[in-house]
DNA sequence: CTATGCTGTGCAACCGGTTGCATGTCAACC
DNA sequence: GGTTGACATGCAACCGGTTGCACAGCATAG
């Protein structure tokens, strides 16, 4: 009968199993060619009567390829998230390798510690919009292939969303609508995505001849965005653009316990396109391409770790704005 | 200068540098009460000047504990998810462990290779909502310690979350407003969940006397209840119970869309409360407390891991009615 | 002053594979 | 018919740790 023991075949078992050496039976795994194709034939038999699964691990400690990779986000349950995470497990997956997710609360330290919990045991990471430093980043880099996303540290590969054309896009549609006054509602201060999309609202508003103010969510959350409606409104703005969508959904929430309407009196854009359409009213806002920025992180990752060489590749892809329920005619 | 080499630093390098053996280097890590105070110290120095971090695979070669455990779920971007794989990640963060992230995309087969792929590699799994056949879980269950949240498959540890009492108190919040004759739209036919949800539904319905049809949304997603709207209204129900939120928000999209007010005319309720307050009007729906199922799911495994014994414990999480603004008299 | 026991450290085997090199066999070639 | 070389396989070292056991040194007990 097939052996059940917990600990799993070894190869030395299959090896007296089929009266071969151990070093036959790795290479009837991993070059079949070297071996006569009867012989190969007579171990997988014996691999299969025993039950046998070439151990991860111990392949792992002597080639030095893991198969794995780690993909480390500040905040899963935050929707910009999910698609992404999912789209690099697919492409990673495509290429037999497993991924291990970590969550880093949106903390610098806790990212730190990941990355050195997971740098033993994979091939290469990927850092999704770091609140790391600059330095840290690229010490862990030194030791281990590194590819951001959403974050520009020179000298490392990167994935970045440019929601800045986007964001251009979403000031001139609302300067269209005839609004003179808006607000920028800013994210993270360590997020690079809130610096570029700051960055790019306030040039599209010098050139539009807008008037612009600014009002901190510290943090990207519903109650962030609901806390910022009464400085919102103090500006006399009569737009605003939110660095995400959950926190433009939270200033929708306060706009509409304050009786404001949306987009009658007043107008909301998102980022991100996190939500999707299932909002209500639907949400203007910027595409975030989430899913081939995972995608594109992991082949890119892939690529650097077949070459060696530690290419400084850029892939920057353009953000749209989606026009739909929450921006209108300025009052 | 520290060392910088790719590979890093091993063990042997350490203990030429303290000048003590492989051995020892290796107690100061795991069993410093073996060695006298000052040794471990002048290891740790050696060790930090050196920058070694021990590597978790040769680790795991030699005690067979890897310190990872694997969670498999069918859809990461589905919003219940993530705050359950968020919450597991913490829980396994705080023993040390590392957790695999698995996406089975709904697909039985992927979830068996999936299975297979991590298996040589952790010490546990996690299945969420599995897709798979009981024969296939009950097979993989002999191999590695298992863990299952949301299906109950005989000698197999669990974590349910029971929607019934969720769902029979919305069916009696329905009753109460007034509503006579209501519709459950259905989920995936594999989910252990749909089932539940649907006999819950229709025990409760039962007992209170009201009129109770089913539609099916097949997938669970906005479009599927987006589509199922016609039927809905075709039933002539006052209000509907929906598989989920994501469901419930498709539904919501619909009516609004044919001018069918909510909660005036028609009332929703969601399940699982993914989406929170983030909705304009905020859902009514059930509590799903999937936040506390990935912990519980986590801490079993790891219980289960300790003790050895493949305890058949079964943990159930009731679940209750959120009200919010989707439901209101019958009309 | 020798027997006993404890403490701190080193030696070497082991975890389960991979891989460079040596060896043996046999056919083709000169 | 001896040499050459290709091919198939085995040996043994190695990946980077862990751990049982041996041993040296020293203090205490008899």
């Amino acid at each position: 009968m097939a052996a059940e023991r917990k600990g799993g075949v070894t190869i030395s078992q299959v090896a007296k199993e089929a009266g071969v050496a151990r070093s036959s039976v790795s290479r009837a795994y991993t070059r079949p060619d070297m071996l006569s194709p009867e012989t190969v034939e007579r171990i997988k038999a014996a691999a299969g009567k025993l039950g046998y699964v070439p151990n991860h691990t111990a392949r792992a400690l002597s080639t030095g390829r893991y198969g794995n990779l780690a993909l480390i986000v500040p905040d899963v349950a935050n929707p910009f998230f999910p698609p992404m995470i999912r789209a690099a497990q697919v492409e990673a997956d495509r290429s037999d390798f497993c991924v291990f997710l970590g969550n880093s609360d949106e903390d610098p330290e806790k990212e730190d510690q990941l990355l050195g919990r997971f740098s033993g045991q994979v091939e290469g990471i990927i850092l999704a919009s770091p609140r790391l430093s600059d330095e840290r980043i690229a010490a862990h880099a030194l030791l281990r292939p590194l590819v951001l996303i959403n974050r520009d540290v020179k000298g490392i590969p990167k994935v970045l969303i440019d929601s800045g054309t986007g964001i251009a896009e979403a000031t001139q549609h609302l300067a269209d609508f005839g609004h003179r006054n808006i607000v920028y509602v800013s994210g993270p201060s360590t997020s690079w995505s809130n610096k570029q999309r700051r960055a790019a609202v306030r040039r599209a508003s010098k050139k539009l001849g807008l008037e612009l103010s600014f009002v901190s969510a510290s943090v990207p959350s519903f109650e962030a965005g609901l806390q910022a409606v009464d400085a919102i409104l103090a500006k006399g703005a009569t737009a605003a653009i939110a660095f995400d969508d959950v926190t433009a959904q939270g200033i929708l929430a306060g706009l509409g316990e304050r009786g404001v309407s949306v987009p009658g009196e007043f107008s909301v854009v998102g980022c991100d396109d996190a939500l999707g359409p299932l909002t209500v009213p639907s949400l203007t806002t910027v595409s975030s391409r989430s899913i081939e920025a995972g995608k594109l992180a992991v082949s890119l990752l892939l690529e650097v770790l077949e070459s060696q060489a530690v290419r400084d590749a850029s892939y920057v892809l353009e953000t749209h704005l989606i026009i739909r329920s929450t921006t209108g005619k300025a009052p």
